[in-house]
This record gives structure tokens, C-alpha cells and sequence, in this order.
DNA sequence: TTCTATGCAAACGATTTGCAGGGAG
DNA sequence: CTCCCTGCAAATCGTTTGCATAGAA
């Protein structure tokens, strides 16, 4: 594969059927699967894992495997289409990029909240100065308890 | 296991030695893998897979096996004495419980870096204030880039 | 035609589990 | 003596990879 440097991707940019033109626009090879697999991401939209997008796919593409799917959601991601989130125990989840933010997962009750920008910008400001690393939060989940679930 | 429920542990309280006393107070059957682990756990501090913590192990029981050692863990977390974090695409790390902290992972080397209190207390109550989610950082890391993997 | 992507199956790393024997209480 | 814990090997789960072939450019 020979992707183009990862580039900005609007998810309100691009409707589903236009997979195929929106994989071309970022350099990939287009196939039916890989439009399959896109298509169903666009569609669906929020996090998803590998087997529930494989699932999804194989409407378009009914014999698409799920290494297939491993595959391209690693394409889609060095190109910057998609990404994943690191959620707990259970497998990784896919999502648009541009969908990227920082969450946080109720102890209790599973409920994902999203970590407003300032918040995390002033983390990152804060921890860059005081460590020199340089944070990219968003591949991971946060623990906490919510609002509802804390007295 | 009949543990007790999870109590508080002050890993400063115990010198690696009386790791059995530990277990012991925590309700935990003693034996000769359970205090090795223990100890080992003691002596590193900080984070460790358990790979790494089963070597470690070795050194006070030579014939520990690795599944123990996960056995082991996970009665140490069900007590209270340790906890675990989710560092992304390895392993996951061990640690005692009350020396928990936020990690920051690096996503070219791996290396593990604390996040310093004071950001961390910031994003907590940051997040508190516009959200009434209470985060309890420290089961997941965050990802980035270390400063010297970054130019 | 050329070269990449796919399906399949097998490899993989991390973790868990069934079983029979050994050790703690 | 009674269970629980351990070592071992095999199973499991999510993910990756080698290979021969189908398919995009």
C-alpha cells in the first residue's frame, strides 16, 4: 500500500455511497471491499469493533473476512480516515477520524461521556511543559463515575 | 478464594519481607508463589507486565509459573494490594494499588511516563466542573510521544 | 501486464482454564 | 484431612501474517 500522509477527514463530508471516492481521494486502492467496509463505518458512525464491522459489511459485500477488515481498518487509519479507541478489556473500537476526543467511561453504569477540548487541551499544555511528552489523548478511555451515578 | 473485600493498602507500609504478613492481613492464603510475587511486586514499585513480574518473581521461587503469577494478580487486585492499568496495544501492567497514578504511554518507543499530579488534579477537576463526571484516572493510560521520540 | 489486495488458514501474544497432584490450614 | 493453590498444557480471544490467487490500475 502506498497511502498519502494522513490528511483532514470530514465524516459530514462524505455520504456513504461515496466510499469508494472519498478511499480514492485519500490515495487507496479501491476495491469492494474496502468501499464495503467504509460504507459501513460512515453509516454506522460512533465506535464500533471489528466483528460488529465486519457484520455491517458483508451487506455489501457478503463473503468480506474479517482479516480483510483488520486490513483495511488499518488503512483507513494510516491515512487518516479512521482511528481506534483503546476501551477496557474487550477488543479495540473503530471511528472516523475527526470523531477523535477524549471519553470517559462510567465505572458504573458504562455510560461514555465526552472530556470537553479545553479540558483536555489544558492537560496537554500542562503535561507537555512539566514532561515533554506530548499527549495525543483520544486512543484511550478515561475510568470515572458519572454524574448520575455519584451522589 | 475467600478474600476480603478490598481494603485500603499502603504499599509504604510494608517492606518487602513481610509480604506475608501482607497477604495474610488481607485475608489471602500464604504461600511460597503468592509471597514471591508479592515481594517482587514490592521491591519494583511502579508498573510491570507479568512477564516481567514473573521474572522477578523467580528469583525468590524459581519454579513459579507464569499463570500463577496472573492467579496471583488477580487475587492481589480483588484484596486491594494491587490494581492494573491498560497500556493500549501490550500488555497490561500491574501495579500496587494506592500508587496509582496516570501513565502516559509512548506510541513509537513504549516507554511509560507518570503524568504529574498537579495535571492530572487539574483535569479532574476541570472535567468535574463541566461535566459532574468524576474521573478516577489511573486504569488507563493516555498515549503520546515521549520527548525523546519526538524531535 | 504489473502489482496490490483478498480469502483462507495458520501463527501470534496475552490471558484464562481444566485437570491431577501438592501444600496450607 | 480437607480444600485451595499450583504447575502444566491446552483452550481462548483479538489480531496479524504467509501464501496462492483474484482483481485494480
Amino acid at each position: 500500500m502506498r497511502p498519502e500522509p494522513s490528511k483532514a477527514f470530514d465524516p459530514g463530508e462524505w455520504e456513504p455511497e461515496r466510499a469508494g471516492e472519498a478511499l480514492r481521494a485519500h490515495g487507496c486502492r479501491v476495491t469492494q471491499p474496502r468501499v464495503a467496509v467504509l460504507r459501513a463505518l460512515l453509516e454506522h458512525g460512533g465506535t464500533i469493533d471489528a466483528l460488529g464491522l465486519t457484520a455491517l459489511a458483508q451487506r455489501y459485500e457478503p463473503g468480506i473476512h474479517e482479516a480483510t477488515v483488520y486490513r483495511t481498518v488499518n488503512v483507513l487509519s494510516e491515512v487518516g480516515i479512521a482511528s481506534h479507541v483503546h476501551a477496557g478489556h474487550g477488543p479495540s473500537l473503530v471511528r472516523l477520524a475527526g470523531d477523535e476526543q477524549l471519553v470517559a467511561v462510567c465505572r458504573d453504569c458504562g455510560a461514555i461521556a465526552p472530556i470537553p477540548e479545553e479540558s483536555v487541551a489544558q492537560l496537554v499544555e500542562s503535561v507537555e511543559a512539566r514532561t515533554g511528552f506530548l499527549l495525543e489523548p483520544g486512543h484511550f478511555a478515561l475510568e470515572g463515575v458519572c454524574g448520575e451515578c455519584s451522589p
